[in-house]
DNA sequence: CCGAATGTACGCCATTGGCGCCCAATTGTC
DNA sequence: GACAATTGGGCGCCAATGGCGTACATTCGG
């Protein structure tokens, strides 16, 4: 058997689990759109480093948000939502 | 040169600079010791399904966390910091 | 003019996120 | 007691992210 010939039975394996409605492993779908990280920061009037610093979030992982480089994981992307809807309260929470 | 050299010699380079104190790229350090999900989850008397649905955060990734399988990235460390600090507000923020 | 602060951009690589699957333990419910 | 449902532990797999470094552009106040 050739490499092109596994290949193409892997791909074509993909595609019936596909076609059944199965979810391909390693594949992953976004369904909720990426959170707007800098719209959120600025809404708070703060800069990177201080928004980094007020909700532990590595500066350079802000960075990479901001660019779109990165998209937030889910759970990052719920941090993202609870701190655009309580910014205080969060804040609080991690502070100390 | 072999390949076993060349890793020697890496391994040497790293070992210097530990030594001076400068930090090794791609090494990471865990410094904040890793929150306990499993406690946080237990004091709201909440199920891993059901937490992972208020918080937004997918079972799976729950489950590597309380088995210890996979430690919580800094967003994530500080996320699971607010919830066990202020888990309605969290939870309201998240919802919806 | 220049240094500090801020933010954009990119390379690198170990580790995590996210998924599927299986199976044991616990908790109902008849 | 028997049975089904819920809960959670454990593990393989892979792409994507996290985290850090470096360099460069821009803005701003002295």
């Amino acid at each position: 058997m050739s490499k092109f010939g596994r290949e193409l039975i892997d791909s074509l394996k993909q595609a019936v689990k596909h076609a059944e409605g199965r979810k391909v492993a390693g594949m992953r779908v976004t369904v909720v759109e990426a959170p707007d990280v800098k719209a959120i920061r600025r809404s708070l009037r703060m800069s990177q480093q201080r928004f980094a610093a007020s909700y532990r979030i590595p500066l350079a992982t802000i960075k990479n948000w901001e660019q779109k480089r990165r998209m937030p994981d889910a759970p990052a992307a719920a941090y993202l939502r609870a701190i655009a809807r309580k910014p205080k309260e969060v804040a609080e929470a991690v502070a100390g």
